[in-house]
DNA sequence: CTAAAAACCGGGAACGATTGCATAAATAAA
DNA sequence: TTTATTTATGCAATCGTTCCCGGTTTTTAG
């Protein structure tokens, strides 16, 4: 069943007009009489008349629609994010297609092809967990694709990019655990691809490192998959604290899912929050503060993220020279305190 | 800065052949020489030619994109049922724009004519809890532009509908709580213009009067936002539970939102769970089994509705003849039975 | 050897909207 | 009255693709 809409030329046949005449007079253009724009403004008021947006893509060359690729919408990091992105794209007359990588590079370049298809003017990307190769998104970028990276940077391509400081949100999570007074402390970090990983972990060393403590490599165990897999985060944990010679008295899990899988392993094992073992995780959700304990976090500012990245996207896209000068712009995460971080038991 | 893609027309002047050519012999045509289709394919491979969507939609007169309008994408139910839809939509070639109403009956209707305009060929919408008029959609419907409600949705009108059970899942919950020996059993609703929460209500109603329990009209506080505003769920708390002669030991929440913050609530009135008053609610929550006490849930088979509805859409959009037919699909809630619904203090 | 039938390919209209250019009529200036 | 100028409108090309309608060559049949 088609849907039949009413085009420019319905109304010029019914007022006896040209199609040009129409057009311009819709637009308001100097050079239609009064009357002839009253005529055809009411007219086509009355048929309920809208452009065509397709005709007018094809026409302008694009089409005022912008992708997105995240790994998981039901994400609270990620769907805040888009919130984040909507809410300006809308006001700017961009509409957004999100999709899915899943944590899979595979599907990571068929969504951007499938993108790159429906001929978008511009890409928001947080590269999945296992994405090393990057020729898909240099492909894009040497052809003058519009490209910006959030969250999940890619150092090696000339283009804007949004984070936050994961150095500072991790460094001071460690620093949050050591005060309490806990001196071995694991990480379970994200997929070692990923800059953001490699932040985190920076961050981690140098609080150990300013507060004296030994930095023992063994005590990071690496998700592939972001802790999306129940599994990884089983096996990590496992390793830290059954098959290592230095037990940890707390965890920093490094991500989103990370950080709940932690806590479903440790109830799954009887472990008590925090006096058998503390934790402190990077998270966006929005009931940590239900869990019992109540979860210490680092939070990042998402929508705040989104905001800016769809803002250079679409300034650039916009541009009409090519840009040269990119920017690369990082918010702070925020520390929120609560029970799960607490002193070891004593 | 414009993103110059190759067309068919750069490929037949650079093989010397009409566009009409290139065309058939990229479609496969038998028109065309074994010969000259190898010449041209391999061509088009290797400027990697690929097809403009927005010249296609426009001679077509079909975008192949379909529009989802819901409350929240971040909400742990609206992200599966979108991953659901996804996953079929992607498969079939169409692609999802998705616009969020913020539970609000003016944003519904601009994210309406915002897809309208965009020129979807179809629509999955779940109304927002404000939504009581209409209008927006009949005017659509009457044009005949093919709508599919899910979750949430709309009698009055003749289209595709898709949901769960919400009079048993409610039955269930209420009938588990009674046998926990809970007598009192309150109800936090949704916005009371959708049909979700009056089905809702009725089986409450209908478990509560099997068992032979008064109904109480006073122990039913209904949210117009569906909990999006934690303050709607304290007054309506504070009510149910301080301005009520009847205090109720248990309490049933309609909605993933409203669940949440009634555990918020409980929390911050230091009410223990279950002992101080029993609970059970509507989530899709992923982390449900990580609170303290666990929550019992009804859960909705979000992904699957997601599913069967952008069936029931694209069978319609690809459909020649106008649909007479339509269907309305009842999947069933699952009842999880944790904590939280346990007895009362004896 | 001729007529018919394949086989193969190009021209051009169409989809809906915009826009530079041409044109006609009306008015103003000389 | 003639020319110049303004005003108002139409024609046709364009964007990228498909497809109807022809047209030419080669093959096949009689």
């Amino acid at each position: 069943m088609k849907y039949e809409a009413v085009t420019i030329k319905d109304i010029a046949k019914a007022l006896g007009l040209s199609t040009s005449t129409v057009s311009r007079a819709l637009r308001d253009s100097y050079e239609i009489s009064p009357e002839t724009k009253k005529i055809v403004i009411e007219y086509a008021q009355q048929i309920n008349y809208r452009p065509n947006p397709i005709a007018l893509s094809l026409k302008e060359k694009r089409s005022r629609s912008i992708g997105i690729i995240v790994c998981e919408i039901a994400n609270s990091f990620f769907s805040q994010a888009i919130n984040g992105i909507e809410s300006i794209a809308y006001d700017k007359g961009y509409n957004v297609i999100i999709a899915q990588s899943h944590e899979s590079y595979e599907r990571e370049i068929i969504n951007l092809q499938y993108l790159a298809s429906r001929s978008i003017d511009g890409l928001l990307i947080s590269v999945s967990s296992e994405t090393e190769n990057l020729d898909h998104l240099i492909n894009l970028h040497k052809r003058g694709f519009p490209i910006v990276f959030f969250d999940r940077v890619v150092e090696d391509l000339a283009t804007h990019k949004v984070g936050v400081d994961n150095y500072k949100g991790a460094y001071d999570a460690t620093t949050e655990l050591i005060k309490n007074g806990h001196q071995n402390i694991a990480m379970v970090a994200g997929s070692e691809f990923l800059s953001i990983t490699k932040e985190r972990v920076a961050g981690y060393h140098q609080a150990l490192s300013d507060h004296d403590l030994p930095f023992d490599a063994n005590q990071i165990e690496y998700c592939l998959h972001g802790g999306m897999l129940y599994e990884e985060v089983e096996n990590a944990l496992e390793k830290l604290l059954y098959h290592n010679n230095n037990k940890p008295t707390a965890v920093i899990a490094s991500a989103d899912k990370l950080t709940t899988n932690c806590l479903r392993y440790f109830k799954s094992k009887n472990l008590q929050v925090p006096s058998d073992i503390a934790m402190i995780g990077f998270s966006n959700l929005d009931l940590t503060d239900l869990l019992s304990p109540s979860l210490s976090v680092i939070r990042q500012p998402a929508f705040e993220i989104g905001q800016v990245a769809i803002e250079l996207l679409i300034k650039q896209i916009e541009n009409k020279r090519p840009t040269t000068e990119f920017e690369k712009i990082i918010l702070q995460p925020q520390m929120i305190i609560r029970e799960s971080s607490g002193a070891k038991k004593s």
